[in-house]
Formats: C-alpha cells, sequence, structure tokens
DNA sequence: GCGAGGACTTGGGCAAAATTAC
DNA sequence: GTAATTTTGCCCAAGTCCTCGC
C-alpha cells in the first residue's frame, strides 16, 4: 500500500504548485468510488437465565428490547454518571419507552431497579475474555483482520485507500462530555434501512445485509463520504470517511497549512489593521477588532452559538460572556489584566491571567458597560460576522486559521530556539516535546493526569537511583572509559525520560502534532538534526503525513 | 442576511495491543 | 511465560465553516 500511497503525491509533486490547475473546478471530489457498505453492530443476543434482575426486590424477566437497554445501564453501574439525576432522569424515560406495557406498568422508579446481577455478569464475561487461551485469542484477532480486509478499504479513482471508519456506532447510553443535558439517553440501534450510502454510479454497489435495503444509494462526487445516517440524540448526520492517510484527507491537510503559510505572509498587516480598530468610531469594529486579537494572541477558537439547552454551556471568543472574565486595572505588578475563566470545547476549563494593550482593556471596559453577567461580551458580533471580514482581509482566511498558523509558527520558533546540535539523540527529542508542548499549552490541549502517574513517576525515580548506584560503582571499580560512558548515557536517557514525563502530566501532545503542526517542520527538524523520523512520528503518524515526509527538506520554512 | 442543515476537522478518554519488566 | 506498563488506535462527541433555500 505503501507504493498506492506515493502514487498520487509524486502525481503531484512532479507538477510542484499545480495543485490548483489539477483539482477539478466543478468542486467535485472523485470521479470513482466503490466500496462494500458499513460493518453494522452484532444484534442484542438475550441474557442467559441464570443473570437475574430485581425490581423492588422482586425477580422479573425482561422482554428483549428493555433487557438490552437495561444491559446498557448494568454495564456503567461503576460510572460516577449513573448516579447523576440527569442521566438517571434521561435514561430512564428513554427505557421505558422500549418496554411492554406490563414492564412499564410494573417498572415506575429506576431507585428499585437491581442491575447488580447483570452488572456482575458483565464483569465475569470480561475477565473471560482476559483468560481466553492463545488460540482463542489468535482466532478472533483473525476473524477481525479478515473484517479489516474485507470492509476496511474502498477504491477511491484508481487507488485503494483505508476507510477510517467502517463500523457503524452499536447502540448504547448517550454521554456527551461536561454538564450534557442529554446525557443518559438512548443511542439507537442504526439499521440497514437508516443508512444512506454513497458510490459511483460504474462502481459495484454495496449490498445491504439479506432482507434489508438500504435507505437510499445516492451519487454524489461533490462530498468525500461513503455513508451516512440521522443519529436520533442531536439530530446531526454521522459518516464513513477515509483515513487520514488517503490521498483526500491528505490534499486537505497539505491545504490547510498552505492557507496558514499565506497567513505568515500578512499577518503584520492584520495586526496592524485590528490594533487601527481599536480606536475605530463604531463599537461593532471595536468589538471584531478585540475579538480578534484574542483568536490571534491567545489562539482563541471562533465560538459559534449554540442552541440553548441541547448541549453543555461551552463558549469559544465571539461567544464569550460577562461572567467569562474579570478585567483588574492592577494585579500584583501587571497593569491591565484580563483573566479569562470559562469552559471551551469538550467543557475543559481555559484559565489564563493576561496583561493587555490599554486599548484593549479600555475597550473591554467599555464592552461591559450595562450587562450582566449572562449577557454576551461581544454583542455586536459572531463567527459570521467576523469570517466575513477575515474573508476580506485573505483569500480563504477564517478564525481557525489563525490557531494553525500560530500553533505552526511557535513549534518552528521554539525548535530554533531549543535545538542545539551538540545534544544526544535523547536530548535533542527532550527539546522537540518541550517545543510541542509549548503549542499545546498555547492551544489549552489539556489532559487529566494518567491514573497511574505518580506510581510511574517513582518506578521511573528507582530505575535512575539504581543506575546512579551502578555508575559509581563502574567508577570505582576503574571500569574500562568506554563502560562508564555507556551507563552514563542509560543515566542521562532516564532523566531526560522523567524531565519529559513531569512537564507532560496535564499536557497532552496529540491533537495539536495531528491537527495544528505542519509536519513538513518536523520533517524538516529531523534532517536537519539527525534525529530518524521514528522517533517523532509513529507508523500511522508516518502514513498521515507521507506527503510531507516526502516533500520537506532540511531547509523548509513554514 | 439568515437560519437550518450538511460536511468536515478537532478533541479527550479509554480499551486493546505492544512492549518491557519480572 | 506472565504480569505490569506504555503506546496506539478507536470511539464518537463537539467543534468550525460552508451551502442552500428563502
Amino acid at each position: 500500500e505503501v507504493v498506492n500511497v506515493f502514487c498520487w503525491l509524486c502525481l503531484h509533486f512532479q507538477h510542484a504548485g499545480g495543485w490548483e490547475e489539477e483539482r477539478s473546478t466543478d468542486g467535485s471530489k472523485w470521479r470513482f468510488l466503490e466500496h462494500k457498505g458499513p460493518v453494522f453492530a452484532p444484534p442484542y443476543e438475550p441474557l442467559p437465565d441464570k443473570v437475574k434482575f430485581y425490581y423492588d426486590g422482586k425477580l422479573m424477566k425482561l422482554a428483549a428490547p428493555a433487557e438490552e437497554v437495561a444491559t446498557f445501564f448494568a454495564k456503567m453501574l461503576d460510572h460516577e454518571y449513573t448516579t447523576k439525576d440527569v442521566f438517571r432522569k434521561n435514561f430512564f424515560k428513554d427505557w421505558r419507552k422500549e418496554m411492554t406495557s406490563e414492564e412499564k406498568s410494573k417498572i415506575t422508579d429506576l431507585n428499585k431497579c437491581n442491575f447488580a446481577g447483570m452488572n456482575e455478569y458483565f464483569k465475569a464475561q470480561s475477565e473471560a475474555r482476559k483468560q481466553m487461551s492463545k488460540e482463542e485469542k489468535q482466532k478472533i484477532k483473525e476473524d477481525n483482520e479478515r473484517i479489516l480486509q474485507e470492509y476496511g478499504f474502498c477504491i477511491m479513482d484508481n487507488h485503494k485507500e483505508r476507510i477510517g471508519n467502517f463500523r457503524i456506532e452499536p447502540p448504547g447510553l448517550f454521554r456527551g462530555r461536561g454538564d450534557h443535558p442529554k446525557m443518559g439517553m438512548l443511542k439507537r440501534r442504526i439499521r440497514p434501512e437508516d443508512i444512506i450510502i454513497n458510490c459511483s454510479k460504474d462502481s459495484k454497489h454495496p449490498k445491504p445485509p439479506p432482507g434489508t435495503k438500504w435507505k437510499e444509494v445516492r451519487h454524489d462526487n461533490k462530498v468525500t463520504w461513503l455513508a451516512s445516517w440521522t443519529e436520533n440524540i442531536q439530530g446531526s448526520i454521522k459518516y464513513i470517511m477515509l483515513n487520514p492517510s488517503s490521498r483526500i484527507k491528505g490534499e486537505k491537510d497539505w491545504q490547510k497549512y498552505e492557507t496558514a503559510r499565506r497567513l505568515k505572509k500578512c499577518v503584520d498587516r492584520i495586526r496592524n489593521q485590528y490594533r487601527e480598530d481599536w480606536k475605530s468610531k463604531e463599537m461593532r469594529i471595536r468589538q471584531r477588532a478585540v475579538a480578534l486579537y484574542f483568536i490571534d494572541k491567545l489562539a482563541l477558537r471562533a465560538g459559534n452559538e449554540k442552541e440553548e439547552g441541547e448541549t453543555a454551556d461551552t463558549v469559544g471568543c465571539c461567544s464569550l460572556r460577562v461572567e467569562h472574565i474579570n478585567l483588574y486595572p492592577k494585579l500584583d505588578d501587571q497593569e491591565y489584566v484580563v483573566e479569562f475563566d470559562f469552559l471551551g470545547k469538550d467543557s475543559i476549563r481555559y484559565y489564563n491571567r493576561i496583561p493587555v494593550e490599554k486599548r484593549v482593556f479600555k475597550n473591554l471596559q467599555l464592552f461591559l458597560e450595562n450587562k450582566q453577567p449572562g449577557d454576551d461580551l461581544f454583542d455586536r458580533l459572531n463567527t459570521s460576522i467576523l469570517n466575513k471580514h477575515l474573508q476580506e482581509l485573505m483569500d480563504g482566511l477564517t478564525a481557525k486559521v489563525f490557531r494553525t498558523y500560530n500553533a505552526s509558527i511557535t513549534l518552528q520558533q521554539q525548535l530554533k530556539e531549543l535545538s542545539c546540535s551538540d545534544d544526544s539523540v535523547p536530548a535533542k527529542i527532550l527539546s522537540y516535546n518541550r517545543a510541542n508542548r509549548a503549542v499545546a499549552i498555547l492551544c489549552n490541549h489539556q489532559r487529566a493526569p494518567p491514573k497511574t502517574f505518580e506510581k510511574s513517576m517513582q518506578n521511573l525515580q528507582t530505575k535512575i537511583d539504581e543506575k546512579q548506584k551502578q555508575l559509581s560503582a563502574a567508577r570505582k571499580q576503574l571500569k574500562a572509559r568506554k563502560a562508564v560512558q555507556r551507563i552514563e548515557e542509560q543515566l542521562m536517557k532516564l532523566q531526560v525520560q522523567a524531565t519529559d514525563r513531569e512537564e507532560n502530566k496535564q499536557i497532552a501532545l496529540g491533537t495539536s502534532k495531528l491537527n495544528y503542526l505542519d509536519p513538513r517542520i518536523s520533517v524538516a527538524w529531523c534532517k536537519k538534526f539527525g534525529i530518524p523520523i521514528e522517533k517523532i512520528y509513529n507508523k500511522t503518524q508516518r502514513e498521515k503525513f507521507a506527503w510531507a515526509i516526502d516533500m520537506a527538506e532540511k531547509d523548509f520554512e513554514f
């Protein structure tokens, strides 16, 4: 498949800069598309009779539909959210819809339901899976591989491409992130009748499972998806699309970074412009200019409006409310400090105190006048207005381009600043990770500290102590210079590892690495400092960034 | 110009797989 | 060989931004 991956690359690279001409002008994404359709969730298997469910202390046998939904809840018993009111209320309401009229009349109070037997059964099942023999595990692995080979690939324009998510999401209880009003609702089972298939007319169309029909088979080459369905929680559409290693995703990714590089060329002009606009007579222009300043300086997301009560209450820049900022004319030894405290995407908290220019500060004070905590900070602005303005400043410019641009330029600057050609390979990689970390902090990519973090740090420290003892012993015994040096290197490597891990406790590097950092910067850095690319990108990442690995030389400049 | 719907990117968590330790 | 630990890939939710119909 490596060969295939590079075919389209070569095709384009031979005509460097010829991208625009080669892409079709009518907006079509492909000419030929053939695939086998999605893999459905396995049908529900009723529980054996030995698994008991009690209502109000009395044994009860549930019919399959209600039993299935009960098992979703029973499996989650150890999770905190089964104790949350909203979760329980939503679950119970949807569960009752699946009951027979007899079940419905009996089961009227979730608190009287005893799912413990079911819960134990599933725990035992998962334990049994772990205890399976090698042969049994091997068999499962082979079955999965067969399914992958059959359904996990498609043909798009002469190339066999990996599909990203060829399995339909199984039914279950919706969780959502943060304080979600719909947590606990039943995510229903998707059937072939719910699925729209997209493929080319002249391809072999996928067959629905025996006795079923697709909702529709269409041939729309203006879109990239192979199949879609509408989910029942938010009513939104879900798609089956290609893997990041595919041509269609790779080209788009490349294009994204090229747009960010175009921003680099005119960012000074744009910055001067919004600084001028802080002085505008028009309120809407001042708001737009201050918001853009935050997006640029703090890498905030655009912040679209959200339907109230449908999702968790989170905000981005344009949707910030009065309650999300505090202004301090003086704080410690700094002047004009803005304190941000709000929940962003995925209900991740954004907290930052940042000194701003006097003019920005005065503007913010103005925006806050006569407003309540729940009012919009930028009441004359939304993402559509902002993006229209940005489009006028540069072709293809939107709010998110600033995030991409600032992330990538920060990586490049940090790498320049931190890398030292005399360093050992582990030390160089520490520098790389630190540069990556600076970006993750900028983008507020946080993670919960791993549950075993403390223990894992201790283990590492133990190893370091042992290595230190080993080193002094070797020195005392006047071991050969080479042997001592080897131990020194091992010790250094462990120490670097410990530093890296400690600094990374609450930082998630993955998202920026995968979505914000132009991979050509990393490829160039590897070439320049003699680091094998495998040390920076694992196999999947190398597949995703094949275009960049092929393209970038050591002198690449973002 | 706008609102709803549609398409596509971005996001953290977690289970499975891989690797290392014992 | 097995257990512990780390890494990887999957899952699917939650954003951004565009299109379409009026």
